[in-house]
DNA sequence: AGCACGCCGACT
DNA sequence: GTCGGCGTGCTC
């Protein structure tokens, strides 16, 4: 058992967010210290964030040791948060330190609290009292014991901060110091919810059950979009708070919208704190403090929010579990779906997770009962999911330039004449994939990355995709020099916006793209906008499929089914079928029956068929034998090491040398493939290139990786990172 | 990550 | 002669 507190003097490791592998030993500052506390040590030159992390080995020359400079005024990690990291960085292969960054990302960690001056009714009365001192005066003993800050009294009071300073001086004000991070609103678990129906009641009374239970469990929440999956999880979230724990939702980034705070807050009665990238320095802070301090009862946040130093977190809700953006590519690699589970079942919490189109990994989980499953299939209220027919590409006659088909484009019409919504889905931004030369067949890449250039007219540009690069459209071609044959080739969603606006010249036609508005809050503003009608035709890339109602919208026409079926990424066939029926989920969500019309030049593909005969059970079993026939995830394990650097040949030699030194892994009879350039091929400049490694279901992988990865001496600007169960594969 | 140490090419 | 290139190694 290690000891919770050290003496001054005592030899304490404490890990840094420095990358160095190790915790390394301290003396204990005077006063002594806390395992878990959160200190500020000497490394060198510097000044370093780090975290007592358990007794000094004493393995290192006494007289060099370094006493702890301060504890930081923060309340110590738990030390199940401790072996939450310990763990995550083992299966994830991330270095400790990268880790323990993760869970101190908030601002002025060590500061002491940041505090203002606030003003309340102080003891005397004024001397000589004027109209505008009665104002101020009136109105504080209105409010008797709240304070107010020195902006908001003087407008409240309708004087100027002058007079309020003359109040200060003769005591009938008081000003006073109070912590700028203020708690969190409390949320009142007890108010009443939606009125559930039997089906949604019972599921709602099962998790409830297993979060007052205080053990950890995994439920997968699945339900149809409208369903009430959000009514149902926040019953969870209602029994978790009153149970007295705190209670986390994370959703992807991009679903953090107005709407689903002000369902939350309709619920509890209060704002309950918001974790994303947006969020600023301030916000952060806060966050970290109050939910460190157990005064966040309840955060809605992105996948980092899972770092945040709760001290009590008794569920966790993963909305949209299926969502690839839980899953970070950069960085440190890791997905947070599953650290979720990982962070529970230290905790003895709970976890659910929600989603109309569940992962095959959490739906194998759910059928060989490691997660209890709930199905809720009625929707909630009159709506009923669309029907569905796909179009057969290859019966039509479209020109080269064209990709409405002439049954889609009638549909459409039939809506608009009906005064109702149409939405024309394609997951292509910009306004065509291809710029190709016409005399000599160039396609233009970025100068970057190994991708091609995608055109935007909106932007009046060339864009990769991949890094973000620019470049102004050429009227010359690269390669050639022909003048004037630059040609964009298939359709992105601002091409087809020019086809719909010529197809439907009476329509008001709207294109949505993530990339054609500054900022998420404008796109956001802007999808409300056309959700309450402004907008008869919408065009829309896959920000669309995700949670945001269109209560008019009774037709989706997806014009290219096929994207995504092709492809040697073995979750095509998953993301095609979870894209599918949540862009069909679209189509009436609101009293009117919708209609999803797929155009496909595979018709008969089991994808296609499974999602037209909505046999999502056939769909699961049938992509389920296939991985576990060819032995990949969730009945096989995989990982991708990815090198990189800035001269590809060095960079292949360092993988070709390792792939061919493999020893560590076929002894375990794990299999090493590649190298081959990694899913992004260059980013800034950098070559990227990946090896595979793939292993039986049972295989202890991370252990077998390290070790082979372990002797490896990487020269001169060559990295390596791991990124086990890798998403991306083209 | 920073920062120092150290071992080889073009300058006052 | 030495200024400085950044490869290598250390930080308790």
């Amino acid at each position: 058992m290690t000891p919770s507190f050290y003496d001054e003097g005592a030899l304490v490791a404490v890990m840094t967010t420095q990358p160095l592998d190790r915790a390394l030993d301290y003396k204990a500052p005077e006063g002594g210290c806390h395992l878990g506390a959160f200190v500020e040590v000497p490394l060198g030159p510097r000044k370093v964030l780090g975290v007592v992390w358990g007794p000094g080995k004493g393995d290192y020359d006494y007289n060099k040791i370094r006493a702890v400079l301060r504890v930081l005024d923060a309340a110590p990690m738990r030390d199940e948060m401790r072996a939450f990291l310990e763990k995550s960085a083992a299966y994830t292969l991330t270095p400790m330190p990268a880790m323990l960054r993760l869970a101190t990302r908030a601002p002025g960690l060590g500061d002491p609290p940041s505090m203002r001056k606030v003003y309340r009714r102080g003891l005397s009365e004024p001397d000589r009292m004027t109209d505008a001192r009665r104002r101020v005066l009136d109105f504080l003993n209105e409010y008797g014991d709240l304070s107010f800050t020195l902006k908001e009294l003087a407008e409240l009071s309708g004087v100027t901060s002058s007079v309020i300073k003359g109040l200060v001086k003769q005591g009938a004000v008081a000003e006073e110091d109070s912590p700028r991070d203020l708690p969190f609103p409390p949320m009142d678990p007890a108010r009443p919810g939606k009125e559930l129906t039997e089906d949604q009641a019972k599921a709602a009374r099962h998790i409830a059950t297993a979060v007052q239970s205080g053990t950890y469990g995994t439920t997968l929440l699945r339900g149809v979009t409208g369903s009430g999956k959000t009514e149902v999880y926040l019953e969870a979230v209602a029994a978790c708070l009153s149970a007295g724990r705190q209670a986390l939702v994370l959703l992807p980034e991009i679903a953090l919208t107005a709407e689903f705070l002000k369902r939350v807050e309709e619920r509890f009665g209060a704002r309950p704190a918001e974790w994303h990238s947006g969020a600023t320095m301030t916000e952060r802070r806060r966050i970290w403090r109050m939910v460190g301090q157990g005064n966040a009862q309840l955060v809605i946040g992105a996948r980092s929010a899972l770092f945040l130093p709760y001290q009590n977190l008794g569920l966790i809700v993963v909305d949209e579990e299926h969502d690839t953006s839980y899953k970070q590519e950069d960085g440190v690699l890791y997905n947070a779906r599953d650290m979720a589970v990982l962070r529970a079942s230290l905790l003895g919490a709970q976890v659910v997770l929600a989603s109309a189109t569940p992962s095959l990994e959490s739906w194998a989980n759910a059928e060989s009962g490691k997660y209890t499953r709930l199905d809720l299939e009625a929707r909630f209220g009159p709506a009923v999911m669309p029907t569905m027919q796909t179009i057969d590409m290859r019966a039509e006659k479209l020109p080269s330039n064209r990709w409405v088909s002439e049954e889609l484009k009638r549909a459409v019409e039939a809506r608009l004449a009906a005064g109702e919504q149409a939405m024309l889905f394609l997951n292509r931004r910009g306004y065509a994939p291809i710029t190709l030369c016409r005399a000599c067949g160039h396609q233009v890449g970025c100068d970057q990355c190994d991708a091609r250039m995608v055109e935007h007219r909106f932007l009046k540009r060339l864009m990769c995709h991949q890094c973000g690069e620019t470049k102004p459209m050429p009227t010359v071609c690269p390669s050639c020099g022909a003048e004037d044959r630059m040609a964009p080739v298939g359709p992105g969603v601002e091409r087809l916006g020019e086809e719909a606006v010529e197809l439907f010249p009476e329509a008001r036609v709207a294109v949505l793209s993530s990339d054609m508005y500054g900022s998420a809050r404008a796109l956001k503003a802007e999808i409300e906008q056309i959700a309450e009608g402004g907008a008869d035709v919408i065009i829309g890339t896959q920000l669309v499929a995700k949670g945001h109602n269109f209560p008019n919208l009774t037709l989706v026409g997806v014009i290219d089914s096929d994207l995504g079926l092709q492809g040697s990424d073995l979750r095509a066939a998953e993301r095609t079928f979870q894209l599918m029926r949540q862009v069909a989920g679209r189509a009436g969500r609101a009293e009117k029956p919708g209609t999803a019309l797929l155009q496909t030049y595979q018709p008969e593909h089991p994808v296609i068929r499974a999602i037209l005969a909505g046999d999502e059970e056939g769909f699961w079993r049938a992509e389920a034998a296939q991985r576990e026939a060819a032995g990949v995830p969730p009945y096989g394990r995989m990982a991708g090491i990815i090198f990189s650097g800035p001269d590809v040949a060095q960079v292949f030699d360092a993988a070709n040398a390792l792939a061919r030194n493999a020893g560590a892994l076929t002894r375990v009879g794990a299999q090493v493939f590649g190298p081959a350039p990694a899913p992004i091929a260059r980013i800034r400049g950098r070559h990227r290139v990946r090896l595979l490694v793939k292993a039986g279901k049972g295989v202890a992988l991370q252990g077998a990786i390290a070790q082979w990865i372990g002797q490896l001496r990487l020269k001169g600007d060559l990295r390596l990172a791991v990124d086990i169960d890798p998403q991306s594969f083209y």
